[in-house]
DNA sequence: CGGATAAAAGACACAAGCATCTTTTTTAAT
DNA sequence: ATTAAAAAAGATGCTTGTGTCTTTTATCCG
């Protein structure tokens, strides 16, 4: 709909790898691009990214692979919509219009306006460990099956 | 953010329509390109549609254009969203996942639901009429200041 | 130890697909 | 014949996806 490819890879994969996590293990791309069915390349740019923004950690080499770390769970949906998508996006006008604002609105400003503030304030309440402490028993699943 | 550019055009394409239609007159493709400063030819695609789908009439030759017809008014703005995005995008899973719904829900589903429940009956509600009624003197320059 | 090997992330470059925008040609009304 | 809409084809740019190479590091073997 509104949020890109890039934005959901991202939150599965840091969500896949916080539950690996319990575990007690790392997991390693190939594993992650597999078991979530996206693309292994762009999945790689996305989780680097990730652990350049201290969401998640990583190391090179046999037995290495992602990890969660002490950000992981702290982190905001928003935060993740920021690196992938941009949050510009949210602030331009519906109708492309520059000179959109509350003292000369176009004719969808306030609808829009409200419902902006809405959708940023559900993501900026919400984090990774807010999402992995609702009870779900299929979680994995949920986050997995896109066949 | 959501939605399309061509959904932007579309609305400020129809909405300048009803407006001249108000002088009496029909008003021509350049005209309307130049004064909302939009692509022409990008914009034609657009008009050609809203008149197949009868929210506008238009009349070809010397002293033709576009003007408003009895569906104008009545249009609702999620007719535009149809025509322009389509609508099934506000169904799909937010994490792409193709088995997403209510029973088996993503992490964000009820989140997602929440928000386009909201944005539909908004955009179900509200008819071009509507968004002309709503009193806005500087009208015209709201849809057609870009720069 | 210490170098060789293998396993993993990371970097780079490019290809496909789609939305957006432009140009050109065709069709039709007066 | 002139004017304007309609159609079609081409161009650009961004998102998504792929293939190949490089760097890092744990382990094995001497």
């Amino acid at each position: 709909m509104f949020l890109s490819k890039s934005f959901g890879y991202a939150l599965r994969g840091v969500l896949y790898v916080a539950l690996v996590d319990k575990e007690g293990r790392k997991v390693q791309l190939d594993e992650i691009a597999e078991k979530l069915s996206v693309p292994r390349h762009f999945l790689a740019k996305i989780m680097k990214t990730m652990v350049k923004e201290d969401i998640l950690s990583s190391t090179k080499g046999p037995y290495g692979g992602f990890f969660k770390n002490d950000q992981t769970l702290k982190t905001r949906i928003i935060h993740l919509v920021k690196i992938t998508d941009g949050i510009e996006q949210f602030n331009t006008c519906v109708l492309s219009l520059r000179k959109c604002n509350s003292k000369n609105p176009c004719p969808l400003h306030f609808q829009m306006l409200r419902l902006r503030d809405d959708m940023l304030a559900e993501f900026s309440a919400k984090t990774i460990g807010d999402l992995l402490d609702e009870k779900n028993p299929d979680f994995i699943k949920s986050i997995s099956a896109i066949a």
